[in-house]
RNA sequence: GGAGGGGUGCCGGAGUGGACAAUCGGAGCAGACUGUAAAUCUGCCGCCUGAAGGCUACGUAGGUUCGAAUCCUACCCCCUCCA
């Protein structure tokens, strides 16, 4: 491996890497390293802001790394303190296998399944007893623990941190001694708890691992981290359309940032795009449609980002009828309205909602305006209505 | 063990007897515009009804009242402080 790729590696899509000199050694060695990456079943949709990391787990495989996906089964009962500390409900054990499956269907679609192993925290933490919880924490102080941003504000602002929720690093921390990391990845956010395992690791007497931390991407609203909970996230597993669209709709301002973290645009092209809409050459529409592609691509295939591009092409800027639409199934003798019928149909969530779009103008058949709840029966067969911008139905 | 604060619509958060289907902000949806499902502006934003109107809703269950999100009682849950 040359210098570049090194640097390469290391530079593009990371926020830090703790500690740079001794990972650079590491690499350089020629060693296949041990790379730990953390799952909490509680929550197994993978998106765009988890596939920063995944991608450069990826890329340390390509150069004959190992990776380590160890399932959390235990700390998912815990829960994540960076959350805003909403009382999980425990798992049962098939809910987290599913959740597993999940997870793993969508994780391998970044990361190479043959170089990855799979490891379950009960495999070491069902054995533990109250003398190793005791032996774990004792290692560590309070003060220590409050260090951590999130812990230190939410007690200084006198906010609740339930004991269980120290236990959180802890148990993390072990899962690295369990499985001599070499390298743990994770979000900026993981920062305390990865050198947590450093810590310990070097307390029982292992090399500390390295911990490599990616930058937090920011979700389609522009303004905050990426996530479930805000409902700003792009999932793998969503349909092509689906991500393409999302990715459309993300402001221009994050493009740039998109492309470094996400795809594999060469750096001098990224630049370029940069200048270009800096000032003003390009329309940021069309760096912000290779960039849907490119990602569409790395999630299906270059066909399905050619459709998907097609689709929205069609359908949004030239505002055409897309090829597949919801059919209703107009009842035959019976009377049925136009705003029952698409509420029927699912395109509209209740009858007043309907109403609502009619009276907006939201809504035309055959591309006509119509405010009238019309009688289905009375439209052509094969009448195209269109609800809104992107839903669409025909009798 | 003691003292106090609180539970409101998707979320945040007003409201402390009638004018409350509930101020406002965010999210969402729609229309206009556009360079895109960016930005911006405007409107909508519980359900049923053609409409007048009705129904369901402010932690849960009762009660007081012509009338309750607002008062009373019990219960459940959350939080803070002191010990």
């Amino acid at each position: 491996m040359t210098t570049l790729d090194i640097t390469r590696l290391l530079k593009r899509g990371v926020a830090e890497t703790i500690v740079e000199t001794e990972l650079v050694k590491l690499l350089e060695s020629g060693k296949p390293l041990r790379l730990k990456q953390g799952f909490d079943p509680s929550c197994p949709d993978i998106h765009l802001g988890h596939v920063v990391g995944l991608r450069k787990l990826r890329q340390f495989q390509d150069l004959g790394h190992r990776v380590i996906l160890i399932v959390g089964d235990w700390t998912a009962q815990i829960g994540d303190p960076s959350g805003q500390s909403a009382t999980r409900p425990m798992l049962s054990a098939e809910e987290v296998q599913t959740n597993a499956q999940t997870y793993m269907k969508q994780f391998f679609k970044v990361v190479d399944k043959d170089k990855t192993e799979v490891r379950w925290q009960s495999e070491w933490f069902s054995k533990f007893g109250l003398d190793d919880v005791i032996k774990l924490t004792s290692k560590f102080t309070v003060a220590q623990f409050l260090a951590r941003e999130d812990f230190g504000k939410r007690y200084s602002s006198g906010r609740p941190i339930a004991i269980t929720e120290l236990l959180y690093p802890l148990l993390q921390a072990y899962d690295s001694v369990a499985i001599e990391a070499d390298v743990e990845f994770g979000g900026t956010d993981q920062k305390f708890n990865c050198l947590v395992g450093r810590e310990l690791q070097q307390m029982t007497g292992q090399r500390p691992q390295q911990v490599f931390l990616v930058p937090l991407l920011i979700g389609t609203d522009g303004n905050q981290k990426m996530s479930k909970s805000l409902d700003n996230y792009i999932g793998v597993a969503e349909p092509p359309n689906g991500i393409y669209g999302k990715i459309m709709s993300i402001p221009d301002s994050l493009i740039i940032d998109y492309l470094e973290l996400l795809t594999d645009v060469p750096d001098e092209e990224i630049a370029e795009f940069r200048e270009q809409i800096a000032n003003q050459s390009i329309n940021p529409m069309v760096v912000k449609k290779r960039l849907a592609y490119e990602i569409v691509t790395q999630f299906y295939s270059a066909q399905a980002a050619r459709e998907a591009e097609d689709y929205f092409t069609k359908v949004f800027q030239m505002k055409e009828v897309p090829d597949e639409v919801v059919l209703l199934e107009t009842p035959v003798n019976l009377r049925g309205t136009l705003t029952a019928e698409l509420t029927k149909a699912g395109l509209t969530r209740s009858r007043s909602e309907a109403r609502r779009l009619l009276a907006q103008g939201a809504i035309e058949v055959d591309g006509k305006v119509v405010t009238d709840d019309v009688d289905v029966s009375t439209l052509k067969p094969s009448s195209i209505i269109k609800v809104g911008k992107r839903r669409f139905a025909s009798t």
